[in-house]
DNA sequence: TTGCTTGCAAATGATTTGCACTGCT
DNA sequence: AGCAGTGCAAATCATTTGCAAGCAA
């Protein structure tokens, strides 16, 4: 499964003329060993080689090419996962007091209402429909 | 019903012996008159006389008031409206291209399979659930 | 050799803050 | 008088970018 997802890292970066660096694979490491998204400074903890300029640029790079997804929650930094095609579809719960995100999936019949749902509602306002992400707020429990 | 978005407006400032001023009396009457969340730039291009740093800690101070949210999207600009208890439970349909937002409802039976569905989720997790929130991702008209 | 990568240092830009002044109460 | 609000200018801080050197094809 780990072969799988870094051969589609670096097909994908290799559509772009992009390479799959040593760098980059510890990004893509790093976020597959996460249970959910991880910031900037947590990277750079977890890999202390990686430098804080070329990180930013390679995770720029990672999500052009669709590999890496930037997710913007509460708190000052934004968090970076993988791909919800690398690691299936899901959504966040969020602690709004100390910014803590956990994954959370739903169940198929509920999404699928839900696909339905906001498929009226793109093509009412001629929006070509995406995907979706739910933001579920909560205190987790060393918060609360 | 804009005097009770006034009243609650000054009500909940004065909780915190904050007073409702004329700069903050005219974010809250553009927040009401725009269909979806508005930026900092907007706010100022709206009205005129605002400056820069007294708008951003006026939206500070009507967010801890709970009279205003911070909605985080795509852009650089951080976006703002009404809390949901004084407009009604909404979502988000933005599109990621252009970044513009418009407001969605889901309709009530949806909503409620949905609270289900995350209380239980946060439930497992030792959570005590908040509020959620979703954003269905497009591209608009112009955009596409 | 060509051009993607890298790391450092410097720049950018949204948001925040220090401070002196104005104006409710 | 006392304290909240205001606006200007300066400071912060995450993120981006210029540049010169490194490295893979």
């Amino acid at each position: 499964m780990a072969d799988e997802l870094h051969g589609a890292a670096e097909a994908r970066l290799a559509e772009r003329d992009q390479r799959y660096t040593a760098n980059r694979r510890a990004i893509v490491e790093v976020l597959a060993a996460q249970p959910a998204p991880a910031t900037l400074p947590a990277l750079l903890r977890a890999r202390p080689g990686l430098s804080q300029s070329s990180t930013y640029r390679n995770l720029a790079a990672l999500e052009d090419a669709g590999v890496v997804r930037r997710v913007v929650a509460v708190g000052e930094h934004a968090h970076y996962e993988l791909a919800e095609d690398l690691t299936g579809h899901h959504h966040h719960l969020v602690c709004v007091t100390c910014g803590t995100i956990e994954d959370v999936t739903l169940d198929a019949s509920l999404e699928h209402r839900l696909e339905q749902a906001f498929a009226a509602a793109a093509a009412a306002r001629g929006f070509d429909l995406g995907g979706h992400s739910i933001d579920i707020e909560g205190r987790c429990r060393e918060c609360r």
